[in-house]
RNA sequence: GGGCGCUUAGCUCAGAGGUAGAGCGCCUGCUUUACACGCAGGAUGUCGGCGGUUCGACCCCGUCAGCGCCCA
């Protein structure tokens, strides 16, 4: 017996267990079955379960329970990425509460530390993904950093670099002067900072007493200017084009130049040129071949080495003495000192207070600082190529797709990609340096030594590059490197391509890009996946971001705790409307885990009533009315369903099924059914019994990928099998039952008419009414006398009277029609006539516009000569509809007022 | 500034060139022995504004407005 509340905590752990230690998870590449596959986006090994993972994975999840339930060999691919910055942080911050310090322990005894902690702390989020319900394949689960993976990147890595593709290059990066390594552009986040604009006036050489005047939010990096810029177009400045400044505290003279970039309209018109020091500069300083030092080191400190020898002493504008006092102090002392000097000299002519956006590392949270450094760059541009074509020939198709144009425009503009990172943790690129400084990239150091030794005449010593690669480089792999490559494996060759790509939008140049480069270059031109499915972000019922700052955060296991791991994740499908954020708003939950108590209250409804599981009963021996209504709406919902999943419409995957087992199921056919249930045991009685044992079962099935556990709970607990079999149960299919049986749609319209009649003229709830049939057709009468005792049970009416002529019935009462049948109930003294006549009143008013507007539109010559035949017909039909519901309407209004 | 998206019931959102929908909320009534996390009934829409195409526009086109996101 069922007990009386579903109680999700009970039994979801349980039930999770038993999954995956049935193997039912498990993808087999020696199956013969069709592969379907999707990797997981790999979660940051030191992060946890966000809402945002709940919604990406439960979609996951549902696709592969779907796919694996239709019978094919599902792989959803579970694992981590290593997170380098991230996870070198953590651990970072956890040797400083040991009082140690990374540079201290050294580089192995760092790692050592990194993989202990991996160890312990890592598995928080793969933990969580099962409280989820995720049903990835465990027992496959990768790490960006193992064995297997590793090999991947290596092998990568010195592919392009043989074919070019990889290169050292002195480019500006995005350096985080906290961790002190270059960081992606992705990884740069703009921030609003309330700074100020500062003018400040650079004599013109050659000229005194004439300034041009820049304006600066970064007056530090002045010591690295090369240049300053003007529009060639600006009259202002005409004259000053090809003569040169001094730059003032340096006492360096520097070009005035034309470049296009200034903006006559912003600050002064004229604009300083730190090209060592800013990416818009940087183009200029290309532009005119100008030097570039640096004057910021590794930690955004004041560095002269570059900048020293050309010191010059100029009378009120340079002393090199104040310069040589500003080495090794941090950028934002060093911006104090240059404005208090500059102050001094008369050469700050003002500051105004300026809101800007400064670029800011995502994690460490400081402003970044580009620096001109040797990196190891990535080709993206050319592996880009490929990847752009196969989205446009469709080969990898976006869902929502007007995210392709998104893919696009990053696509198109790629710059290159630099995947060296001055951290210790991650994947250390394979370069060895020779003596004189060449590079060997070898899979080995073995290797190394052996081409260095080739190359000159003599064994020598090699010095290994310090640096590791990009978090993002593995992660590119992860289609393919997740299943073995380079090895030639049958996992790779049964499940690459993979199918679907599910993911955020914010994370497409992330992933998606990066995925597509490397999977169609190293896979043969074979795309990493054929769909690429995104989602929106989860925001607060007011559509809000989630952030801490604000305490809006909901934690999916906490509503896992309050709700069940089934209402989560309905709710987050039946929200997930392509190309839209989810709003989620709490009370959304709560109805949604009252669908899933109405599911198990359904269930041991029938329990208590006798229905029992029967494998053998066949839905096309079922004969009833009833029972072939009954499977004929359960075919629409499984074609319904099944249509929705193949398009990715998981919120009218949700609605469907919402729809269909509430109120089909529940509110229709289970009432319908009591009087049958409750009545004679015979023929009939089994038949009800059995379509409703038999339904349920599809309705199990249908939610399983959506609600697992309740699912398989009911699944075992009724007895169609043990829960662990829902898993691999085939998926409904529309099996050709047959449209829905109309005697049971025109009993359906009969109870809501006199519903709706007796509750508008306020019968009392516990009445029973007389009730008299009116005329109709052969049918609809057929039908109203097998369902009477539905209609008497739910309409609370007496066993209806069938009249013998239309004139019969006449005289005071309410009426009510269903479909083509005039429905009595005469109810002199019982109730209010005038309330009656005000009802019958009003529906004949909507009745007469409804005719109106259908005899106008028909009464259009061009409707006539244009419209096609069937929306004629159509339309005319409805006028007689609408006419006959007038006419009715007139003869009740008629009998009320005799 | 450039690009993309959105605007439909009180809220959150579906929607097809030909009859505007759902869930929640709201109002009313109900211990109808599965379920009050329930049952029944009900109200609410110039489908953002304007113009165009069409026999017919919520839908297609143009334009304006407001909102959001991305990029600069």
């Amino acid at each position: 017996m069922l007990d009386k509340a579903f109680d999700p905590a009970t039994l979801e752990a349980r039930l999770y267990a038993a999954s995956e230690a049935s193997g039912a998870f498990h993808a087999d590449p020696s199956r013969a079955a069709a592969p379907y596959t999707i990797v997981i986006p790999p979660p940051n090994v030191t992060g946890s379960l966000h809402i945002g993972h709940a919604l990406n994975n439960t979609l996951q999840d549902v696709l592969v329970r779907f796919r694996r339930m239709q019978g094919r060999d599902a792989l959803w691919m579970p694992g981590t990425d290593h997170a380098g910055i991230a996870t070198q942080m953590v651990v970072e911050r956890l040797l400083a509460t040991e009082g140690k310090k990374r540079q201290e322990m050294g580089r192995e005894a760092f790692l050592e530390r990194v993989w202990q902690w991996k160890g312990e702390s890592g598995g928080t989020i793969t933990r969580q993904l099962r409280r989820l319900g995720a049903s990835l394949d465990w027992e496959r689960e990768r790490f960006t950093m193992d064995e297997g993976l590793s090999a991947a990147v290596l092998e990568v890595f010195v592919r392009l670099h043989k074919e070019g593709l990889i290169y050292r290059d002195t480019r500006l990066v995005n350096w985080d002067p906290v961790f002190q390594s270059a960081i992606s552009d992705l990884e740069v986040e703009s921030r609003e900072v309330k700074g100020n604009l500062w003018t400040l006036r650079y004599p013109v050489e050659g000229q005194p007493g004439r300034f041009i005047r820049v304006a600066t939010t970064r007056p530090e990096t002045m010591l690295g200017d090369t240049a300053v810029a003007v529009h060639p177009e600006d009259a202002r400045f005409a004259d000053l084009v090809g003569k040169h400044a001094i730059l003032p505290l340096t006492g360096r003279r520097i070009p005035i130049v034309a470049d296009s970039y200034s903006d006559p309209e912003k600050g002064t018109g004229a604009v300083k040129i730190t090209p060592a020091h800013d990416f818009n500069d940087y183009e200029v300083g290309r532009r005119h071949d100008l030097p570039m030092p640096s004057v910021l080191d590794a930690e955004a400190r004041v560095m002269l080495s570059e900048i020293e020898a050309e010191l010059a002493a100029v009378e009120g504008v340079a002393d090199p003495g104040f310069v040589r006092s500003l080495a090794g102090m941090d950028r934002f002392a060093a911006r104090k000192a240059i404005l208090a000097e500059l102050e001094r000299l008369e050469l700050l002519e003002a500051t105004e207070p300026h809101t800007h956006q400064v670029p800011h590392g995502d994690r460490s949270g400081v402003p970044i600082e580009p620096r001109l450094t040797l990196q190891w760059y990535c080709d993206a541009a050319t592996l880009a190529k490929p990847a752009i074509a196969a989205v446009e020939d469709g080969r990898t198709q976006f869902v929502p797709r007007q995210y392709e144009n998104l893919f696009f425009a990053w696509m198109r503009d790629i710059q290159p990609w630099c995947v060296s990172r001055q951290l210790w943790w991650g994947h250390r690129i394979p370069a060895w340096y020779g003596p004189d400084g060449q590079v060997f990239v070898e899979r080995s150091e073995a290797e190394a030594l052996a081409a260095a030794a080739a190359n000159y005449g003599r064994a020598v010593e090699l010095t290994r590059d310090p640096d590791v690669l990009d978090t993002w480089f593995s992660s590119a792999l992860w289609p393919f490197s997740t299943l073995g490559w380079p090895e030639q494996t049958a996992e790779l060759k049964k499940h690459y391509p993979t199918d679907v790509l599910v993911t955020g939008f914010d994370i497409i140049f992330f992933w998606v890009a990066r995925m597509m480069m490397m999977g169609l270059h190293f896979m043969d031109g074979e795309v990493p996946f054929k769909h690429v499915v995104i989602h929106g972000l989860v925001r607060d019922a007011r559509g809000q971001k989630m952030s801490k700052s604000k305490g809006n955060v909901l934690d999916p296991l906490e509503l896992i705790d309050q709700h069940g791991a089934d209402a989560v994740r309905f709710t987050l499908c039946a929200l997930a409307s392509p190309g839209r954020d989810v709003k989620l708003d709490p009370q959304r939950l709560e109805g949604y885990r009252a669908f899933a108590t109405k599911l198990w209250n359904a269930a041991r409804f029938l329990e208590m009533n006798g229905v029992r599981v029967d494998a053998s009963w066949r839905p096309e021996q079922a004969e009833g009315v009833l029972a072939r209504w009954l499977l004929a709406k359960a075919d629409d919902a499984a074609r319904d369903a099944t249509a929705a999943l193949d398009a990715f419409r998981f919120d009218d995957y949700a609605s469907t099924l919402y729809g269909f087992t509430w109120n089909t199921y529940c509110d229709w056919f289970i009432e319908f059914a009591k009087p049958v249930l409750n009545g004679p045991d015979g023929p009939e009685k089994d038949e009800v019994r059995g379509v409703a044992q038999y339904v349920l079962g599809q309705v199990l099935r249908l939610l399983h990928p959506v609600m697992p556990f309740i699912t398989a709970e009911l699944f075992e607990k009724l007895g169609y099998g043990e829960a662990v079999a829902l898993t691999t149960a085939a998926y409904p299919k529309a099996e050709g039952q047959g449209a829905a049986s109309a005697a049971v749609d025109l009993a359906i319209a009969a109870i809501t008419a006199i519903r709706s009649a007796r509750s508008a003229l306020n019968v009392p709830a516990a009445a029973v009414l007389p009730l008299r049939v009116g005329q109709g057709s052969a049918a609809s009468l057929q039908a109203l006398r097998d369902f009477a005792p539905q209609i008497m049970r739910l309409a609370r009416v007496e066993a209806p009277q069938f009249l013998a002529d239309a004139a019969e019935g006449a005289g005071p009462g309410a009426s009510a029609v269903a479909v083509d049948v005039p429905l009595f109930l005469p109810l002199s003294g019982v109730v209010d006539l005038a309330a009656e006549a005000k009802r019958l009143a009003k529906d004949r008013a909507k009745a007469e516009a409804e005719r109106a507007k259908l005899e106008a539109k028909l009464a259009n010559p061009g409707f006539r000569a244009k419209a096609e035949e069937a929306v004629i017909a159509e339309t005319e039909q409805r006028l007689a509809d609408a006419a006959a519901e007038v006419a009715r309407l007139d003869a009740a209004l008629t009998r009320i007022s005799s």
